[in-house]
DNA sequence: GATATTTATCATATCTTGGTGATGTAAGCA
DNA sequence: TGCTTACATCACCAAGATATGATAAATATC
């Protein structure tokens, strides 16, 4: 799961606006500053968003940007996806054809961790990141390995 | 750590290298057609290698390139390196400054990936990948730790 | 030394990403 | 209606990644 520039700018975006609280909506001038992005490449990225659903947009006076729906839904792929990079991924050499039938070198040892890559923007949701530091769980919580990791990846529907 | 094409290419030039055996050097041509990829361009990104040191070229008949050192003293990272991205990468929202003590919003669910994703890079070397797939221990050395694989099983469906 | 072989490199082209300024357009409001 | 506020979009640009073909330079072999 490689990102570019701008799909890290649509994440910062997308949770400054959950930030930012449900109510009103936020103009993109609001955000640009707040992310010290140049404005009218953040307004076609955000654009974007509103699109693919991710995000609402409202013109006009007291207009702006707010999330499409509930920060719970939105999970970080939905809002990476659309900018993520064109080169293999699961492979870590690029080969087209790599999987556990055809294996490249890399392949047993990198697959634990492009499977976690995965799961990680595929199962965490914006609201997710909006807990308070403080409330995080502690993080010197047992380790759990890349292996069962990957078992996890068979997860039904 | 995000890959562009290029390092994806170099990484699966030098496991060819490494496959063919340390003996004698291995012509560009002979990489290219392995790896479907044009011949030129991967001169250039063999060369870049060879200025490093991960491969040597020998010019001239029986010329080409075999590997600058030992495949176990090849670190993944060596090799990919010079091709990777600019983008920030230990900072998921992209933000200059993130860290413990300044951190964004996913910088404590984000961080423990990354650190997996540059462990894998800095540990894992080129001999690691030319254990033939049956050999392979079952993983369960302390490279690949994913600690986010138990916490993102919090998402509020 | 001539020649064949092979890497090194130059000039150039194309595509994608990231970015800028100007202008178009929908909506609120007096 | 007309002004203002905002997003939407157009035209264009710069840099980097990804090539391609031609040519230069090094070297083994005869």
């Amino acid at each position: 799961m490689w990102l570019t520039g701008t799909a890290q700018t649509a994440l910062h975006a997308v949770v400054c606006i959950a930030q930012h609280g449900g109510g009103e909506p936020m103009r993109v001038d609001d955000v640009a500053a707040r992310l010290a992005t140049p404005r009218n490449y953040l307004s076609k990225t955000m654009h974007q968003l509103a699109r693919s659903g991710v995000l609402a947009s409202i013109r006009g006076p007291h207009g702006g940007f707010k999330l499409g729906r509930p920060a719970a839904e939105i999970a970080l792929v939905d809002v990476v996806d659309p900018f993520t990079a064109r080169v293999a991924r699961r492979c870590l050499l690029g080969r087209a054809t790599c999987g556990d039938a055809d294996p490249c070198p890399a392949h047993r040892r990198w697959s634990a961790l492009a499977t976690s890559l995965e799961l990680f923007f595929s199962r965490t949701t914006v609201a997710d990141l909006l807990v308070a530091p403080e409330l995080f769980p502690p993080l010197e919580s047992p380790l759990t390995q890349a292996t069962e990791c990957a078992d996890v990846s068979t997860r039904s529907g």
